[in-house]
Formats: structure tokens, sequence, C-alpha cells
DNA sequence: GAATGTCGTTGACTTGGATCAACAAATCAT
DNA sequence: ATGATTTGTTGATCCAAGTCAACGACATTC
């Protein structure tokens, strides 16, 4: 059941009851994305915070020369949104599209303002808001320093579910690479 | 006074008294550090989290290549500290050290966790949380694709004081591009 | 099932920035 | 002051990745 499965996830992050769990998980509703579909786009203040059951979905802005630049993939158990944009109601300059049919479990950010008052939500709410620092640190490091080898390479170690389901080019352009490129290093690298 | 400075700095984050706020000030205590010195390094968890009264600092990390990346500067009024690590106890892989001699006012992990737990600090320590959060994406991407001029042009335009008190070499590195390239697209920008 | 569009591959060519090397200017140490 | 180190500039060369163009394999749709 999906409140199992966010259930898990949250206990990931902090210790809690069941019984304290499920008053936060019923601020939640489902949304269903057909594929191709957005759940946000860039000029407006996205609607909610939302956290991926099935599905994938691909977050990119638009860069000074019009061109599309992925940001971000987002699989099954992750959690997608603009926080800032949300709290401070500026807009954002993210688009979220959906590359399958998608089911996510969506909280407003008016109930996420509330909820936070809970302690227990205060505290995964900002573990998460440092891990997700942390990481975006990390990945914003590796961009600047590895070749698009080592770029494929990582991303075939880290993530290799997202090669199976999201086209090659998305890939490329997520790399900050050629569709060109990557499919030479593929071939390059399939041949050691 | 410091007092202030910090004061006014968290002001503009939450809105507290002077009094709630002096709890919260008496646990920092100023720290000196003498140019080239480090006030954090890779391997080990920081002890503080801090606050910048006066000086520049640089924090790196070590590729796998062994060479140095910049991924930030800090100069007066920056917060700069590995949250995450000093929270889940795991080594950073940066290290702090300051480009001029500098003064930091510090907490500790420990003082830091206990402080969380009044709600203002909660609050202010989630909004920065979110903001710093926003901020890096949004040099993450910058950074993805922009040219070595743009991004010249840009630090130029965002952060005019770093050009003046930090070496070259040092803002090349942080924008991931050789020495050599800056030095021409600064003459090339100036003969425009 | 023909037509259209998406996706990935390959080849030929171009180019921007890295690399290597030398040197000038500024700063630091003693 | 003077020698050593750090910092910044310039020139020559090289190469990895971008660009442009063509094509084949699938999927989608009407």
């Amino acid at each position: 059941m999906n409140i199992d499965i966010l259930y898990t996830h949250i206990c990931s992050y902090v210790q809690i009851s069941r019984d304290e769990f499920e008053f936060f998980f019923n601020l939640f509703k489902p949304v269903y994305l057909k594929k191709g579909e957005f759940h946000y786009v860039a000029g407006k203040v996205p609607k909610y915070w939302s956290f991926t059951l099935k599905g994938c979905l691909r977050e990119y802005w638009i860069d000074t020369e019009g061109d599309e630049k992925i940001f971000q993939f987002y699989e099954e158990n992750a959690w997608v949104g603009q926080i800032q944009s949300m709290v401070t109601q500026k807009p954002t300059d993210m688009n979220l599209q959906a590359l399958e049919d998608c089911e996510l479990l969506c909280i407003t950010g008016d109930d996420m303002c509330n909820a936070v008052k809970t302690p227990w939500i205060q505290n995964f709410t900002m573990h998460k808001s440092f891990s997700d620092n942390a990481s975006i640190m990390e990945n914003s490091n590796r961009i600047k320093s590895a070749s698009p080898e080592e770029l494929y390479l990582e991303i075939l170690k880290e993530r290799p579910s997202l090669l199976l389901r999201v086209p090659q080019h998305y890939i490329a352009n997520f790399l900050g690479i050629r569709k060109e490129t990557l499919s030479r290093v593929r071939r390059r690298v399939a041949h050691l």
C-alpha cells in the first residue's frame, strides 16, 4: 500500500510511530500524470510538494539561448518540488514533466507549512534539506570536474535504471554533453 | 559590534527580539585565522558552524586526479560549515582555508543541535537551508551551461569584490577553467 | 500500411579551450 | 636590497567535443 511505502521512506530519516505518521499521510492526495504531462511549469509557483510512487519525470529549465537543460530525473521514492519557490511565493524557473505515466502523492504548500509545526515533521524536513544540500553539492562538483566518459560511467554505476527507461538524448542533455558524444562514449566503453 | 552584525543578519531570515537572540549569540565564540590557515580539513568532521565577520576563505576538495577544485568563496556575513557532516558525524571531503586573516563566530555541532530545539532557530535554520539549496542549484545550473566568458561576466557582476581580493588563478579554478583562459577572456572583455 | 516522427549511430569537419613553455611583474622572506 | 616564490600574460600547438549532415531502426498515427 501507498501508506506503507511513504512510511518506510520517512522512517529512514526520523523515528516515528505509525499513528503519528497517519496524520501527516492524510494531508497527501494522489495525482496521476500521463506521459508528457507537466506537474509544474516555469513562471508559476508550484502547487505541491510531491513524492513519486510510480513513474519517471524530468525537471528542466530553459537557458538564455532557449535550450532545454535537464536538471534532474526523478524515479520511484523520490521527492520532487520547488520548496523555496513555494515558501517565498516566487515563481520557479523549473519545469517538471512526466516521461512515463506517473503516480504521485502530493501535499500543498499551505498544508506543508502547517505540518512543519509538528516537531517530527520539522525534524524530517530539516534533515532531508541538509542531505539534499549535500547531494546537490556533490553532483555539482562532479559535473565541474569529470569528462564525458567519467560522467557516463558514473551514471551507469549510480543510476543504471535511468539508462533503461530514459531516452539517451535526455541522458546526454542531463550530463551536459551532445547526444552524438554520448553515443560515441557508449561505443568506446562497450568495446573495452 | 559583532552581536549587531549577526543580529541584523539573522533578522533578514526571521523576526526575533534582541533578547531572544542574545541566548543564541552567547553560544558563539570568536575564532581568528591567519592567512593560509585551515578551519577544517577533508577526512575529519568539522567542529564548528561559522559566521564570517572579517576576511575571505576558500572551500575546496581534491578530485580523483589529485587536483584542487574550489567549491566556494566566503566573504563577510557568510555562513560556512558542513552541516550534513556535523549532523551525521561523517567526515567531510572539503577543506576550508583562510585567504586573508579572518575573524569568525563559531558554534559547535552539539550546541547547534540543542539550539535547534528553539522554534525560531529551527525556523531560521530551515529557511536558510532552503535558500542555500536554491542557490547551489542555480550555481550548478549556470556552470553546466555557460561559456568561460559568460561565467566571468557573471562573477564580475554578482561578486565584484571577489575579483579584487582573490588571486585570479583561484577564480579560474572556481569557474572550472584554466588560468590562461581566464587571462585571455579578461583581455577580450576589456577590449570591448 | 504508408507516412511521419522519434531515436540512436556514424562520418567529416571545425573549433574552443587545454596544454606546454617562456617570461614579466609583483610579493614575500630574510 | 636581493633572491625566491607567487601570480599573471602571451604565444604555439593539440585534441576532445561540438557541429552539421545523412541514414537506418523503430514507434505512432491516421
